[in-house]
DNA sequence: GTTCCAATTGGAC
DNA sequence: GGTCCAATTGGAA
């Protein structure tokens, strides 16, 4: 069992607000004008064994895989009462989900996708300066995250905003998705290290919801934008032994 | 001018059928529960210039890229009555397309897209053993298509299904979406011949429409599927040495 | 046996 | 400069 001093200094660690410093958001405030894809992926991810008071089980396989499994990346064996809420409120996000898809075809009018059971612990106009994106603890500027328009942004541009509010473009340039080597390229190119799991997990679920997108799809934007910076950074080095 | 024999000649070349014999489907009949992705890319597609009777005026630059063309697969020059025809027709559907767009801000409730400026050359139900997919001219058997139920296939599934009526597994497993060469494997790896295009870009926009998604997701199936049967083709042949 | 996935690449836009 | 795309790969699901 953690104490909160244990906590905040995790949280610290990776980089976040206190937890009495930042806003929940729900996915409610906003939606996208335009339905990019189904709920369906995100569904499944909370499909699993609920009842077994561990987040891994709330994840997708590929997520678990990713090691996306308590505040502190190690296997999801803390206990901590922080810990214990965030697992609380995904499993209430996850019945919410559930009753949603299944009022979806009967009321066809009201599109809006609120999650009525979960009740934010902070409420949303507090004045907090900081948002908690996701239930790793991730958080980013209420200033930052109040300039991004959902409605008028593709998915693949909210991610990358999101992802270069959390990290820096030295590690975005030089880490990966999931820490493996291409399939295409094995022996031949150098594994890269795995962003920053807890970070990148609690941005894909936020945009995936924003947007109500398949998680894959959020996933192939990461990719992309990776490789993007993996290149822009290839041509600067290569500018700068030209000069 | 091309005369009617020598289109038949094409069609047939092209392994189409007579446009007597196959009737048009104008994706109003079933829409799929799940609305995965919307049709802004497609839309975007049919605003190009719309006047000049040529189709590749109609289609994304990605699209005249791959040579999906005209009905022979050169350059549009064709001006015959049935390409003509085609031509008028997807005219007519882009302009519905843009109407749907614009009722759709005002009016919520009607989440269907019917395309009402189309007219079917063709009543739907005709007992004609064909179905017409796409303006490219290609079709399927009737008893074929009918087994797609779309609102439960993934959207992948329906575009293997639909390539597989349409391509051999040979030719499958030895040709390429595009023609090009890998850029990860330049000069390396040999580039595949380009699957029909006409074909394949009937395929395309039909399970685009059908699942209100993006062309993009559409063309991704499409490598994912063509990766597929190398590999199956690749271990066939293995497995054959083994013996 | 079939389907899906992410890392890598050069180029298109 | 930033964003998007398809071909290739082995392995996971």
């Amino acid at each position: 069992m953690m104490s909160a001093m244990e906590i905040d200094k995790v949280l610290s660690m990776h980089n976040y607000a206190k937890k009495e410093s930042f806003d929940t958001i729900d996915h409610v405030d906003k939606q996208p004008e335009k339905v990019v894809n189904t709920y369906q992926e995100s569904k499944m991810m909370f499909q699993g064994e609920l009842e077994k008071g561990k987040i891994s089980t709330l994840l997708t396989p590929s997520e678990s895989m990713c090691g996306v499994l308590d505040i502190k990346g190690n296997n999801a064996t803390a206990t901590s009462e922080d810990f214990m809420w965030y697992n609380h409120k995904l499993k209430k996000a996850a019945m919410a989900l559930r009753l949603t898809a299944d009022d979806k075809a009967s009321s066809a009018s009201n599109n809006s996708v609120p999650i009525p059971s979960v009740t934010p612990r902070e409420p949303i106009k507090s004045g907090h300066k900081e948002v908690l994106l996701g239930a790793g603890g991730t958080t980013v500027p209420r200033r930052e995250y109040e300039k991004l328009d959902f409605r008028r942004m593709k998915y693949t541009i909210a991610v990358r905003r999101l992802l270069n509010l959390k990290f820096t473009k030295e590690e975005f340039a030089t880490h990966s998705q999931t820490g493996k080597e291409s399939p295409a390229f094995i022996g031949v190119k150098a594994r890269k290290p795995q962003l920053d799991p807890v970070r990148v997990s609690d941005i894909r679920l936020h945009v995936a919801q924003k947007y109500n997108i398949d998680i894959s799809l959020v996933n192939k934007a990461i990719t992309v934008a990776l490789a993007d910076a993996r290149k822009t950074k290839k041509r600067k080095i290569e500018k700068e032994d030209t000069d």
